[in-house]
DNA sequence: CTGAAAGCGCTTACAG
DNA sequence: CTGAAAGCGCTTACAG
């Protein structure tokens, strides 16, 4: 192993100089940079990140903590988490959600494995865990919030996404609504539902309880939900899906029934992951502006870790409708 | 911050016996053992990762490096790597294979940042990188491979199953095939291509020139060359897609020109990702073990850490048909 | 501008 | 079985 000792014998200088070299001080002389810089490459030197680790109490990266990838919002969200947090020069660290991750990341946090955390889906579960961690490391909590926590936590506006999509339907003439919701206590599930039922409520609609129907953020969920929808007499018109994993499943089940979407019945997602515009699906959507999210929530984890004393902050991202073929092609 | 100094004084033991305790040594009484137990969790003591990796030369963690995690089979061997790192008490950092990734990863692993590197991705371009650092560093190429390159590499029997995906075509009376290839010099679509090329051959047919398109591996690329592969007088009645995302791009533009799948024109994937199971495609498809390979890779990198000197392994996966109703529905 | 030195928090021979 | 001590490879005051 090529230490900086060796770089400083072979420099003929001492290793605190080379160590101010590497640091890029101002207080080292041209020409003894320029040989700490020969010697640099001459020898191999590659710096030992536990050392600098340890003296600085930094490590450059950052933990993730991401649902089952196998929902398509989560690989998106990861990809923009990756490309910010290069572009500010800090490695990712990724847990699954599912199993033991959340507590391996809290425990690397505290460890100082990682410089702080950035949760896409905290649970109602998850509570305890992650309110004794916000006192003692830097976390984020992002996509999936928990109501009355003091962190920063960045979410899409869902109650506004569920109510625009009702005004929506209203506005078409749909009487008749449904909704596949997730599962209960998710901050999106709740939020989009409880937004869905008042945009209906204002508009002088009714959500009844055949027409509500609960599951998994899976396909398969949303499959056999919107099976159950198109069981009714008579059956939904328009059906809010409070994800586009769950719609695609329910556009699947409506293709194998014979159902036509938009013109027996229109299908609404949220997320607008990048399948929901291959035809297969041309899911009309609302949007989560995933690449500001991850900018803003990456942004906001190194302002904390620099300033532990921050406010919390909470923030909710635009619910933007985007319009495609699985509802009839009019403005939302 | 807690340093076990401060477990040793309120244990009233020496710091040496709070690290015997902590590392499980036998030679610590019982009463000692638990006189330090008590005080790890009054003081709330937490190993510092830094200074624990500055000693051992270990970090517990395992870099992955994948590609633009847009095309789901990677969050799918993401989700087994995650799964089976997890199992063996190691951690997961994370790079895309887009941009600098493999650089960062490359440079991590020399800085002892990771015990060791899983490349899913390696280009032609990236063989001179990858070929210096399997010289320092332990490193397991997966999915794609460098060929003659003296390192770890596990990957699909992609060949056969090219072959295999031709002898079904040729079995079921088609003597126009087509493919649809991701870009060259991949080994996964050089290795599928050849496959397929031999395996008309053996059945006394031929890949004409403008039955092969190549695109990138994307919804978008197989979208367009299948409208290609559509338009030639006559079309063929058989197209072998490099992968499922290709595939689904294809089925789409046939869905949109409406010629019908499996009537008009097979179609056929690589990957089996979950996605190829929905109604939306019910694709056929060359299935990747992908938990196996994760648990393989993994494994294999494990033995590398330890014993640097291990010949190289290369390994093959078997190449499973998956039949579904994008071909007709007959065994391959 | 440069060097000698301390110290980050552990692990692990070395004594006893 | 337990303690005193060395040392992993850096960074950063402290002198000069």
């Amino acid at each position: 192993l090529v230490t900086s000792r060796d770089v400083a014998r072979a420099a003929g200088v001492s290793q605190a100089t080379v160590s101010r070299v590497l640091a890029g001080s101002p207080r080292v002389t041209d020409a003894t940079r320029a040989r700490v810089l020969a010697a640099l490459t001459e020898v191999g030197y590659v710096p030992n990140a536990a050392a600098r680790t340890m003296r600085t109490r930094r490590t450059g990266s950052i933990g993730v903590v991401v649902a089952r990838i196998t929902n398509p919002f989560y690989p998106e969200l990861l990809t923009a988490f990756s490309a910010k947090l290069d572009s500010v020069g800090r490695r990712m660290v990724l847990w699954d959600s599912s199993g033991p991750g959340e507590q391996s990341a809290a425990a690397a946090a505290r460890e100082g494995v990682v410089d702080g955390l950035v949760f896409t889906t905290a649970a109602p579960e998850s509570r305890p865990l992650i309110a004794a961690l916000a006192r003692q490391a830097a976390i984020v909590l992002v996509n999936r919030s928990l109501p009355d926590l003091a962190c920063d936590q960045l979410t899409s506006d869902n109650a506004t996404g569920g109510e625009r999509i009702a005004a929506y339907f209203a506005a078409n003439g749909h009487t008749r609504c449904g909704m596949i919701c997730g599962p209960a206590g998710f901050s999106t599930s709740d939020e989009r539902e409880a937004g869905f039922r008042a945009g209906l409520r204002a508009a002088g609609l009714e959500l009844h309880d055949e027409a509500f129907v609960r599951g998994e953020y899976s396909h398969a969920d949303g499959h056999a939900a919107m099976r159950q929808l198109l069981a009714l007499d008579p059956p939904p018109t328009a059906v809010f899906c409070a994800n586009d994993l769950i719609a695609m499943g329910a556009l699947d089940a409506a293709r194998a029934l014979g159902v036509r979407v938009p013109d027996d019945a229109w299908v609404v997602g949220y997320d607008d992951i990048p399948m929901a515009a291959w035809e297969a699906f041309d899911l009309t959507t609302v949007r989560q502006p995933v690449t500001e999210i991850a900018d803003r929530a990456v942004d906001r984890l190194l302002g904390r870790i620099a300033d532990a004393a921050l406010p919390p902050l909470h923030h909710r991202f635009p619910a933007d409708v985007i319009v495609r073929r699985s509802t009839a092609h009019t403005a939302a």
